[in-house]
DNA sequence: TTGTGTTGAGTTAGCGCTAACGTAACGGTG
DNA sequence: CACCGTTACGTTAGCGCTAACTCAACACAA
């Protein structure tokens, strides 16, 4: 292994202190051009590059953020954390990746050896913390953004950015409206999902613009899975063999609804018109192609990178960001 | 933001020096147990984290590293990633996730930001650095694992895992054979890719096995996605309408195929039977389910992340690890 | 000429931590 | 009782870097 090239190297070569090569390699005024220009020349040729976190330690800053997500599997969170990584590295930041397994406990210790690296900025994506535990973090950490989860109280250091899952559900709604459904099913996610629980209420809320009676036997919840699909699907219809429009939580449970109807010899969409949300990368894969609602994920990661970017230098101010997803209309619906 | 309690609070308020403290936290012989009980009660109550990378400075050890990968939406190597993680989370490492987006600039772009951070060693999956390139990355870092890549010369402080490529395809076309498929097709990645080299050298090997002669038709070479499968099939079918198996470079690849196959009219598997390769979960998603080569991507991730600390700790020593897929057996062929 | 900036450096101190060495007190040995 | 090893700490120095201060030299206005 090479031996590093030190700031004390380049002094010395140089014959100048060593604030000297700091100042120059910085870009801060304090030196002849002429000088600043030999000691970069001189860095280029000995392979100088400042440690970071030595830097950090002086400055506080390391460039350096924590990516938090239940499982970068998951091509949810992996567009999204595509998207952190591409505005990451333009600004020439590093995230640190960590997968929380959708447990409580797991996110909890990740966030504490993040905070051990002393880190500039969190993104926390679908959090499963407490409000008091959530509160807790966000006045430990320096900046935090938040994805895909709120909080009551807002403050200077913090930033969310959530998807407009009541006026999604509407959409959905009102397109089935449009194809003359009016047996909609909901297929949900986790009851303890943030976002399932808006859904759920867009979606009343959109049967009582259409004068639909809501039925609980229309509504169920499954993990946010393929097989979590093919269950509640396959229950749905035992019960309710009329139903004409799924509405699923996501993609992946749409796309196990999907075959379970063709598996009982529905046609899709002619007998069942199906929706997801999310516009993963199955949903145009898979045959027919999903009509889905399209959430903006690679945009929302880099939205969510440049909103930490601005806490962290101070510019950016307490916000809540809210996306609006869009329906692509293909061929399940 | 909370003020950090430091190493020297903690000191102050046991009436003790930085070091017996430095002592307790790590566990090293040197003070009473009652001492460190003391101190370790007060590091509790005090909410005291150590620094990883101020203690970096002094000891050179960061348990940090870097994954660098093409792409962690591609969820041949979310599943890697996903590995790794698991490990690196057990074992108190963290990691920073860099994409490359297969451009070798950006490549080394990123390991020049990752070597800036003096991280411990880093996974380096798929590289697309030229072998000299990937010298002096070697080198120049404490310890290197290259996942899906070969370097001719060992280096100490190296280890390979691959995928053993040639066993795989000749392990598909022994299955081809016991179908009685005969007119068998080769969708291939990216000529420049070393492991579609190596499928490819399997596949002429195992033609000549069942002294099948090579035709060169049958051969087509595209992007490793669902959309290059669909064009490589297309334009293979157009050709070769007589094709009654298909080997394909990837599972992406084989679903693309695959449909194409089923929209021109084939049967799958009756008429044209479909082989991938990975097993990722589109594999069991899609109908029919696929017929691919396992490659336990998970254990690679972990594989790595583990081999990476044995070289970090000097306690491993240069290897070439291969590992051996496994044919799964599904619908497609 | 004297005072007042300004420019282009160097010096000092310290970020949080640990390796390596120093040392006082104690117990055992011949 | 002198000698020696051990235990339980403390002290010093330094990892690589920068903020903040100092300082010499020079230009320029009054």
């Amino acid at each position: 292994m090479i031996k590093r090239t030190t700031l004390a190297d380049i002094a010395k070569a140089a014959n100048v202190s060593m604030m000297t090569v700091s100042r120059a390699i910085n870009n801060k005024p304090g030196l002849s051009d002429e000088l600043r220009q030999h000691i970069l020349s001189l860095v280029e040729e000995m392979g100088y590059r400042p440690n970071t976190f030595a830097r950090g330690l002086a400055t506080s800053q390391t460039t350096t953020i924590g990516l938090v997500v239940p499982d970068n599997t998951n091509p949810f969170f992996a567009q999204i954390a595509r998207g952190v990584e591409d505005a990451a590295f333009e600004n020439l930041y590093n995230i640190f990746l960590v997968n929380t397994n959708e447990d409580a406990a797991r996110e909890t210790a990740a966030l504490e050896t993040l905070w051990q690296k002393g880190i500039d900025g969190v993104i926390l994506c679908s959090s499963r913390l407490s409000g008091q535990a959530l509160e807790y973090q966000v006045q430990r950490f320096p900046a935090i953004v938040l994805v895909n989860r709120e909080l009551k109280q807002s403050h200077a250091n913090l930033i969310t950015i959530n998807v407009n899952d009541h006026r999604s559900a509407q959409r959905v709604l009102q397109h089935f409206m449009g194809l003359d459904r009016r047996i909609i099913a909901y297929i949900g996610g986790p009851a303890n999902s943030f976002s399932n629980q808006r859904r759920l209420d867009g979606y009343k809320n959109g049967l009582r613009s259409a004068e639909i009676p809501f039925s609980p036997q229309l509504v169920i919840s499954t993990q946010p899975t393929t097989e979590g699909g093919r269950e509640a699907a396959a229950a749905l219809l035992r019960h309710r063999p009329d139903v004409n429009a799924i509405f699923a939580y996501n993609d992946l449970v749409a796309v196990g609804a999907m075959q379970v109807c063709q598996e009982l010899g529905k046609r899709v969409p002619e007998d069942i018109a199906i929706i997801g949300v999310d516009d993963i990368p199955l949903a145009t894969i898979i045959r027919p192609q999903l009509t889905t609602m399209h959430v903006p994920l690679t945009h929302i990661g880099r939205l969510a990178m440049r909103a930490l970017i601005d806490l962290i230098a101070g510019e950016g101010s307490s916000a809540a960001y809210q996306i609006e997803p869009e329906l692509f209309i293909r061929d399940s619906a």
